[in-house]
DNA sequence: TCAAGATAGTTTCGAAACGCTACTATCTAG
DNA sequence: CTAGATAGTAGCGTTTCGAAACTATCTTGA
């Protein structure tokens, strides 16, 4: 009965490349480019165990080799503060500083934002769920991890149990606890469900 | 009852970013770069008052200069053809050669497709809709066209007069006839309604 | 305990891509 | 016929990016 291919109307795809590229380059506020943008959002959202530069290299689709240059350029401008791990000496931990949430309160990106609010609650929920459904679709195509929330994550434990739903909340990947306000932030190690 | 504000889930504005990176990034097929991707993709999409090198560098949301850049290397290479108006001595159409028709068959985008298309109809229809939206929220926002299709264009006349849905079209703004197939293709004078 | 391999991160290099400005050529309005 | 707008090109410096080479640390297993 109804049509078997996609509908005349403007792909899917077309429109989600569209919005990606005039908000990447909406940038030209402060003196920041569009990388480092895209690195401080993302250290502004991701939990304690994925501020590390090759977590971020991943996430923007990068290497590492990028990554770190961007990094480095936003630790010098005092955006990030970078923090040596205590249990492996490799590693560091970024973390944005009072100045680099400054600029993210008005972040170019905010427009994007502000375009999604005008949609109704069902659109908006709809189309969260669409895209949420590509994206899982096209990181498995792709190979590149999910980068989830905990609410939505298979390790999330509550109550020494992997119970969901009640504190205190721990992951049961890297056994480590979590803080109410954790469980909100991005994860390299999400897994759905 | 509900809650006021968007629920903790993944906003809109961060999965739109995430997508469009993935897809943009996912190159490496043949030859081509992304912005060459950008480019095959545009001119293979667009109508014949629209495949010019001014139109397409306001698509792709960057100045003249580079986008000709990009046009020029892909002229060289016999993915576009290049052909001077008649009625404007300053302005050149491009044409997809059947060369590149072939690159886009195999277009690392489709990946990007087919994550749509496991989408249900209604899901599909409700994310089209919804980004549709943001689209034209976002390009009023930062004063950029539109870029949409005939079909849904206020100039499209039909039958002599501006009445929409029989043939033969004729486009109200420029005064010419359009063929069937070229009410699909996208155009820089797209206005809504 | 020690060697081999994996991993975190940096650095350098060359190739793009980009924004900007200046420029030519053509069209359009008064 | 002149002034200004528009289509497109060319050059410069910056940013970005992928690839490869490299150091340092961690892990594994014999």
């Amino acid at each position: 009965m109804g049509t078997e291919h996609t509908p005349p109307t403007r792909s899917v795809a077309e429109l989600v490349t569209q919005l990606g590229r005039y908000a990447y380059g909406a940038t030209s506020v402060a003196g920041l480019t569009p990388a480092q943008w895209t690195a401080l959002r993302y250290f502004s959202r991701a939990n304690r165990f994925s501020r590390t530069v090759s977590a971020f290299a991943e996430f923007h689709a990068t290497t590492r080799g990028t990554a770190s240059g961007t990094v480095k350029s936003l630790v010098q401008g005092s955006y990030l503060k970078r923090t040596p791990s205590s249990s492996d000496g490799r590693s560091a931990r970024l973390d944005v500083t009072s100045k680099a949430r400054g600029c993210l309160s008005n972040d170019p990106f905010q427009r994007l934002m502000r375009a999604a609010d005008t949609l109704s609650t069902t659109a908006h929920r709809a189309v969260t769920k669409g895209l949420n459904r590509m994206l899982g679709e096209l990181a498995q195509d792709l190979d590149k991890p999910r980068f989830g929330v905990c609410t939505e994550c298979k390790h999330l434990c509550g109550d020494g149990r992997c119970l969901q739903g009640q504190p205190p909340y721990q992951c049961g990947l890297l056994n480590e606890p979590l803080a109410e306000p954790e469980i909100e932030q991005l994860c390299v190690n999400f897994e759905s469900s």
